[in-house]
RNA sequence: GCGGGCGUAGCUCAAUUGGAUAGAGCACCUGACUACGGAUCAGGAGGUUAGGGGUUCGACUCCCUUCGCCCGUGCCA
C-alpha cells in the first residue's frame, strides 16, 4: 500500500483530484489514470500542468489533443484556477493551468503553519536506518564520512514525514581481527611498552595494523620458494616468518576464545578498546551534528551469542545447505534476488562471517524491533553483499514482520566514494587516508577564516559557533547535494564557497532574510504583519509563493527515493527565487504598510522553509554570519 | 569470464522517475543599482547528453549493441 500524504490545501493535490474526476467522467475505461500534475518549469506556460492526455491517448484510441480537449471540456476548476479552454492546451497535449490569485492566497494561508504543509505519512512506519559501521581500534577516516551524513539526513527526512526511526551503528567489535589487537595489546602492556589506561585511538590503530601484519602468514611465498628450489637461506627466512605468524595467529585465536568466555582480563581490555573507539566516534558525530549516540550502537558482539542457534535454525529448516564444507544459503530463485553467488554463513572451520551477523541483525530488527523498512546507508561496493543478506533473510522468513506478515522493505541507499581533485580516491599528499577528525577540524578552520573575512566584527565566541555551523553546512551539503550513488570530488574551496549550490550559500540566504526582521525592528516596524493577509501579486511574489508550496512535495520525493540531493536542489532553487523576489520587491522601502507586511510574511515563510529544510538535512541554522 | 555502477557545457553538478527550447554554479564576456547583508541581480556565450541502433506522439531517462572508467565476484570484514 503506497503511503498517503493527503492535503486538501495543496494545489497539486486539488488539481489532481479534479483532473482525475474529469478523466473518469470522459474516459470511464481509464478512470484509474494518473492525472500527472506538475508545476510548470517556465512561468510563461502557466503555474501547473497535466501531462495525462498524451499517455491516455493510446489507451482510449484517440489523438492526444482530442483527449486533452475532452478533459478540458469536462473539468471543473472554477473555484481554484482560471477557466480552462482549448487555449490552455499546448504542444502534443499539455494542459496548462493558472491558479486564481485568491486560491494562491488561500493555499499560502493554509501553508503558513508549523507543519509547513507537510502532512504526516499514513500509515506511519517503523524504520530502521543503518547509518554507521565503525570498527574497534581503527581510526575513522574519510571513508566513514558519507554513511552517517547521508543516513542521518535520510532518518531526519523520514522523521519529518511522520515515520518513527531507529538509528543503528553496526559496530565491528568482534571476531578474530579484534582478538588479534587485543592479544597484541595485552602483550605490549605486560611488557610495559604501552599503558592501557592512557591509550589513544591512534595507538590502537597502530596496534591494529601491526597485529594484522604479524598474523599474516606468507604460506604462498613459502610454497613457491620450495617449489622453485630457492636457496636454503631464503626458505629458512620464510619458514621463520611463517612460524612467527602462526604463533601470533594461534595466540589471537586463544584470545578470541577467552573473549567469548568472558575472561575478565581479556574482556577488560576489549572494553577499554571499545570505550576509546566509541568516544571518538560519538565525538565525531557530535561535531558533524549527526544524531547518533551510544544508545544507537549495536555491535557485532551483541549478535555473537545468537549466531549458533540461528544457523542451526537455518539448517534444520533446510534454508541453508552444506557446500564444499561451508554452509550457504542459495539465492538463485528470483524471489530471493536471483543471485548466482550463494550467501556464505559459516566457514569450513566453523567460523561465522559478516553475512551471518548481518542476517542476524535483520532478524532482530524485524522480529524484535518491529521494523517495517530497513535502510542501509552503506558504500555502493557492498551491494552484492547486501542483496545476499536481504535474500537470505527473506528465504529464512526473518524479514517477515510478526504483526503485518508482510516482508520488511529492505533498501540499500548506496553511495559512491569521496575522490580527491585529481579524480582518484581522496588521500593525503603522502598517500595515507585522511583522519576524519582532521578533516573536520580543517573544515572548521577554513570556515572560520571565511567567516572572519566576510564579517570581521563578529565577537570571537559567536564567530567560532558560526564557523562550525558554516563548516558543517559546507561539509555535509557537499556530500548531500549530489546524487549519492555517484562518486564525488572533494574540494574545500568549492564546498565553502558562498556562491552556487553550497551549504554556506543557503545559510547566507537564511541569515539575509533574518536580517530583514532585525532591520524592521530597528525601524520600529511592529508585528502587525503577522496578522496581515497574505498577498502575492507581483510576478516575483507569485513565483516565491509557488516555490514555497512545493516544499512538502520536495520532502516526499526525497523520502521516497532516499535521495537527499532532491531536497538540496529544492532549497537552492527556493533561495534563488527568493533572491529574485528580494531584488524586485522592496520590503521595507515600499511606502504601503499592507505591501510591506504581506512581503514580510513571505520573507517569514521563506525563512521558515529554509530553516526547516536545513534542519532536515542535519545542518544547524544561525541568526547571522 | 560473469554481475553491478558510472559516462551530460572547459571544470563541479542538476534534470520533479518518459514531457515542452537539457538547467545551475565556477571560470569567461556584457549590463544594473552609492546597495532593506554586493557573500547581489539581469543578460550573453558555451551541448551530436561517450558512439550507433531500437521502442514512443515525445528518450539524458527504457531496450539492444560497441567503447571507456570504477567496483564486486564462495570460506577477510
Amino acid at each position: 500500500m503506497p503511503e498517503s500524504h493527503a492535503n486538501v490545501d495543496d494545489p497539486v493535490q486539488v488539481l489532481a483530484a479534479r483532473f482525475a474526476a474529469a478523466i473518469a467522467k470522459v474516459f470511464p475505461q481509464a478512470a484509474d489514470a494518473d492525472p500527472l500534475i506538475t508545476p510548470c518549469k517556465t512561468p510563461e506556460h502557466g503555474d501547473f500542468q497535466s501531462n495525462a492526455a498524451m499517455g491516455l491517448a493510446k489507451r482510449v484510441g484517440k489523438k492526444p489533443r482530442e483527449v486533452a480537449e475532452a478533459i478540458v471540456g469536462a473539468i471543473d476548476v472554477a473555484d481554484i484556477a482560471e477557466p480552462l479552454t482549448v487555449a490552455n492546451i499546448a504542444g502534443p497535449g499539455f494542459i496548462n493551468v493558472r491558479l486564481r490569485p485568491d486560491a494562491l492566497i488561500a493555499a499560502l494561508q493554509a501553508f503558513d503553519t508549523a507543519s509547513l504543509g507537510v502532512t504526516p505519512a499514513s500509515p506511519a512506519q517503523f524504520v530502521v536506518v543503518d547509518l554507521m559501521g565503525v570498527n574497534l581500534a581503527k581510526q575513522m577516516h574519510v571513508g566513514h564520512l558519507r554513511s552517517p551524513v547521508i543516513g542521518d539526513a535520510i532518518a531526519r527526512v523520514l522523521t519529518r514525514l511522520g515515520h518513527t526511526i531507529k538509528r543503528q551503528n553496526h559496530v565491528g567489535d568482534w571476531g578474530l581481527p579484534i582478538a588479534m589487537v587485543i592479544a597484541r595489546l595485552m602483550r605490549e602492556a605486560a611488557a610495559g611498552r604501552i599503558s592501557l589506561d592512557h591509550i589513544t585511538l591512534d595507538q590502537l590503530d597502530e596496534a591494529y595494523r601491526k597485529a594484522q601484519s604479524e598474523c599474516q602468514r606468507d604460506m604462498a611465498g613459502l610454497e613457491a620458494a620450495r617449489r622453485f628450489g630457492m636457496g636454503p637461506k631464503a626458505i629458512a627466512e620464510l619458514e621463520e616468518q611463517v612460524a612467527g605468524a602462526t604463533e601470533a595467529f594461534l595466540a589471537a585465536r586463544q584470545t578470541l576464545i577467552k573473549l567469548q568466555a568472558m575472561d575478565p582480563e581479556t574482556h577488560g581490555v576489549w572494553k577499554r578498546v571499545q570505550d576509546v573507539t566509541m568516544k571518538v566516534c560519538i565525538d565525531v558525530c557530535r561535531q558533524l551534528r549527526v544524531n547518533v549516540t551510544d544508545a544507537d550502537s549495536a555491535g557485532e558482539s551483541s549478535y555473537a551469542p545468537e549466531l549458533a542457534a540461528m544457523v542451526d535454525d537455518l539448517v534444520t529448516r533446510g534454508v541453508a545447505e552444506v557446500s564444499d564444507g561451508a554452509l550457504v544459503v542459495r539465492l538463485e530463485d528470483p524471489q530471493y534476488g536471483g543471485i548466482k553467488e550463494p550467501c556464505l554463513i559459516r566457514k569450513t572451520d566453523g567460523g561465522y562471517l559478516y553475512a551471518t551477523t548481518d542476517v542476524c541483525a535483520i532478524r532482530r530488527r524485524v522480529q524484535k524491533f518491529g521494523a517495517e523498512r530497513i535502510i542501509y546507508s552503506i558504500d555502493a561496493r557492498q551491494n552484492l553483499h547486501l542483496r545476499q543478506v536481504f535474500g537470505a533473510s527473506i528465504k529464512a522468513g526473518y524479514a517477515i514482520h510478526p504483526r503485518t506478515h508482510a516482508p520488511a522493505r529492505m533498501e540499500h541507499a548506496a553511495f559512491g566514494s569521496v575522490m580527491g581533485e585529481d579524480g582518484k580516491p581522496f588521500k593525503t599528499r603522502s598517500g595515507e587516508s585522511v583522519k576524519l577528525s582532521d578533516l573536520i577540524e580543517e573544515t572548521f578552520t577554513r570556515a572560520a577564516e571565511a567567516v572572519r573575512k566576510g564579517n570581521p566584527e563578529l565577537p570571537a565566541g559567536e564567530a567560532r559557533e558560526i564557523a562550525e555551523a558554516v563548516g558543517v553546512a559546507a561539509l555535509k551539503y557537499a556530500d548531500l547535494s549530489t546524487d549519492r550513488v555517484k562518486d564525488y570530488i572533494f574540494s574545500f574551496d568549492r564546498m565553502l564557497a558562498f556562491e552556487g549550490n553550497t551549504g554556506p550559500y543557503l545559510l547566507y540566504a537564511l541569515v539575509r532574510i533574518k536580517s530583514i526582521f532585525r532591520k524592521a525592528a530597528e525601524r520600529g516596524v511592529g508585528e502587525t504583519w503577522k496578522t496581515t493577509p497574505h498577498a502575492a501579486t507581483a510576478p516575483a511574489e507569485k513565483q516565491l509563493a509557488l516555490a514555497l508550496l512545493r516544499y512538502p512535495a520536495a520532502l516526499r520525493a526525497t523520502g521516497e527515493a532516499l535521495e537527499p540531493h532532491r531536497l538540496c536542489t529544492y532549497l537552492y532553487e527556493l533561495a534563488g527565487v527568493f533572491s529574485t523576489f528580494f531584488e524586485q520587491c522592496p520590503v521595507l522601502k515600499d511606502g504601503h504598510e499592507a505591501t510591506r507586511d504581506s512581503r514580510l510574511r513571505l520573507c517569514d515563510l521563506a525563512a521558515k522553509v529554509l530553516a526547516d529544510g536545513l534542519s532536515v538535512l542535519g545542518i544547524p541554522a544561525i541568526e547571522r554570519m
